[in-house]
DNA sequence: CCATAAACTTAAAAAAACCTAAAAATATCC
DNA sequence: GGATATTTTTAGGTTTTTTTAAGTTTATGG
């Protein structure tokens, strides 16, 4: 079960993410509105904690413009704004639940669990860039030119879609490792070159134009040769 | 739209469907529990608004019985319970919200319509897919070419179920759980692991030619081989 | 152009995940 | 209460993933 956290007060952020990791959820936290959005958009979130006073795009927006997108992933808006105008705002933007801070931790679970419950929702299960296609339901690496397709294990997985998610920005190994390791792993440097270079060599099989280019001390970004 | 109340203080019952009148919701009241849960079996409403404190049956109970009997009409819980173990025992006993007295008129209205502006599902007593069948009703699963059947046994059954819903989706094994054995439960991954052995074994028997696919760190899913 | 730190690659070791049969514990039925 | 069915646990072997570590290559500032 995939958790999308948009909160910008770090350590709320961090606290909530304790919770719901030590509940078996898999989480992501971004700190700002317009990244949220971008998060959201990939459709790929059982559920979404969305604060409302978010820099950059506020929480009403970010939801408004889900719905707008036909995105339906459940919106949990968690938030300090507690007026009655504020919860109907939320509600009729699209959210499915309206929680104030300050929150129990149990009630929050057992709304999520409400939220998660089956609902005949569809998960997007491929993302395109360039000549290639992930197929997340396969974990397969396909090349549309080359018809050749290769298997993803899970990091590398993971590690692709994070490039995805952004082509052409450069990623720190740091953003990398908490990522993908977590936040309050020891992997280093080195686990993370390994598997670029995996990647790399994946990516190569299928005979991509598309490549993963290293900025010295800055990190990695993914760019079309073509 | 078709609201059922069960509520059982007259004054504030009243309050409530005139308020929904105004909206233009089609009203029926009820002021005890008993009577509540037979006018809810019957499945016609958008919605129910419950309270708990209740003559004969508390609310709790009645919606556990309601999704025990199947039936998925949306359950706003409103109620002067405003303990946090009340509000988890409640959405967790099949309630969709919940909320506390008193109660402001705009958000519960608020709520309604999250609640009543989601999709329906339908129930069946038997499901295919591929060459198989499988009968809820007699918890058989069957091959149509084979023409071999065997019993499935209640977890069995529930998770063949939950691979149909959704063919070709990877569903993780902390999903199964909470499904299968319930949120709270202590079940480990072996116990899926177990339970995926036993279906695949019966899969096999009787000929079918669909399987149950591992994807590493991801969880399952079900294909046709053909 | 050289020295050097950073990045890369790889094989092999270690760890984690998975599968299954069979035993043990529970629950259910007659 | 005994038989039967179901569920959970155990444990071994298998496979896959992840980490480690050492040797190699590459980029960059001086």
């Amino acid at each position: 079960m995939n958790i999308l956290i948009v909160e910008d007060e770090k350590r709320l952020a961090d606290a909530l993410s304790h919770i719901l990791l030590e509940q078996k959820y898999m989480v992501d936290v971004v700190y700002d509105g317009a990244e949220g959005l971008d998060y959201a958009l990939s459709g790929i979130y059982d559920c979404i904690i969305l604060d409302i006073m978010l820099p950059s795009v506020n929480g009403f927006e970010v939801c408004l413009e889900l719905r707008r997108k036909k995105i339906t992933t459940p919106v949990l808006m968690l938030t300090a704004k507690d007026t009655i105008t504020d919860k109907v705002k939320g509600l009729d933007a699209g959210a499915d639940d309206y929680m104030t801070k300050p929150f129990s931790p149990e009630e929050l679970l057992a709304r999520l669990r409400v939220l998660t419950r089956r609902r005949g929702e569809v998960i997007l299960d491929e993302i395109k860039y360039g000549d290639i296609t992930l197929h997340l339901d396969q974990s397969k690496l396909s090349c549309d030119k080359s018809l050749k397709s290769i298997h993803l294990n899970f990091k590398e997985c993971e590690l692709l879609k994070m490039f995805l998610a952004k082509p052409d920005i450069i990623i720190s190994k740091q953003d990398i490792i908490t990522r993908i390791w977590g936040y309050d792993s020891d992997a280093g440097d080195n686990n993370v070159e390994a598997y670029i270079s995996f990647l790399r060599k994946k990516l190569s099989f299928v005979e991509s134009s598309i490549e993963i280019i290293s900025a010295k001390k800055l990190g990695y970004k993914l760019t079309s040769k073509v």
